[in-house]
DNA sequence: CCTTGCCCTGACGCCGATGTCAGGGCTTAC
DNA sequence: GTAAGCCCTGACATCGGCGTCAGGGCAAGG
């Protein structure tokens, strides 16, 4: 398969599929023209790692969960490499969703403010 | 005052005083030799600025909550232009903090896989 | 006079994932 | 042979708030 037909599969673009290359996130074979070329297994690699980004996680958060799908694992969160980002990055999710809360409580007052403002 | 003086009070730097001005939110005068003359009005101004930015606001929506300041009002988000702004944003945060949630349930949810898995 | 310390403008750097353009090669079909 | 459609690499553009450097002016004190 080559990097237009894996990115068409994957409803994304070649050239995402190269900016993932370059971070270490896959690694095609060649045909001897040079061209990428990638088997089935990749489809599913791809479909990962634009879960996890979808998820807020970086290129280089991601590494792991690949080493361990590619180790042949059901899926790529199931490795103790991966837990320490999950852990990691839930943390972080944590700490947004505390301080969006704040946020969103700030702006429903102030909302509320204006309603009662016209009532003297 | 001068823009160091107001950048130390506000706790920010001149540079990012300078930042608002281009954006058109702070309009200082200038002394004969061009240096940037601000009152002290000016502090309660840039403290609404950095609240709502701390608030996840772009420079371009903090503009009518400064108007609304410099029209004399005791806050800047009583002004019904405040509140159109008020509104959008909050959609956004309700959004994002529903995006956020869904993720964080995906994240517990492979870390209680984790645990699990260790005893088949 | 010279240093120090403020001020000025303008412009580039950052971060992260991706779009997009430039310039060039291979393959297939007409 | 040539046009179409894929592939290659490399590099610049995006967004937003701000850091930071470059190059230069003004004021006050030694």
């Amino acid at each position: 398969m080559l990097i237009g037909e894996l990115a068409d599969r994957a409803g994304t673009s070649p050239r995402t599929l190269r900016y993932y290359e370059k971070h270490g996130l896959i690694r095609p074979r060649r045909d001897a023209n040079g061209y990428r070329q990638y088997d089935d297994a990749e489809l599913r690699v791809v479909h990962e790692i634009r879960t996890l980004l979808a998820d807020g996680f970086g290129v280089d958060d991601i590494k792991p969960f690949v080493a361990c799908l590619r180790a042949g694992n059901s899926a790529g969160h199931v490795c103790p490499e991966s837990a320490v980002v999950l852990r990691r990055r839930l943390a972080e999710v944590d700490e947004l969703l505390g301080r969006l809360t704040d946020v969103r409580e700030r702006l429903r007052d102030q909302l509320k403010e204006i309603r009662c403002q016209m009532t003297p």
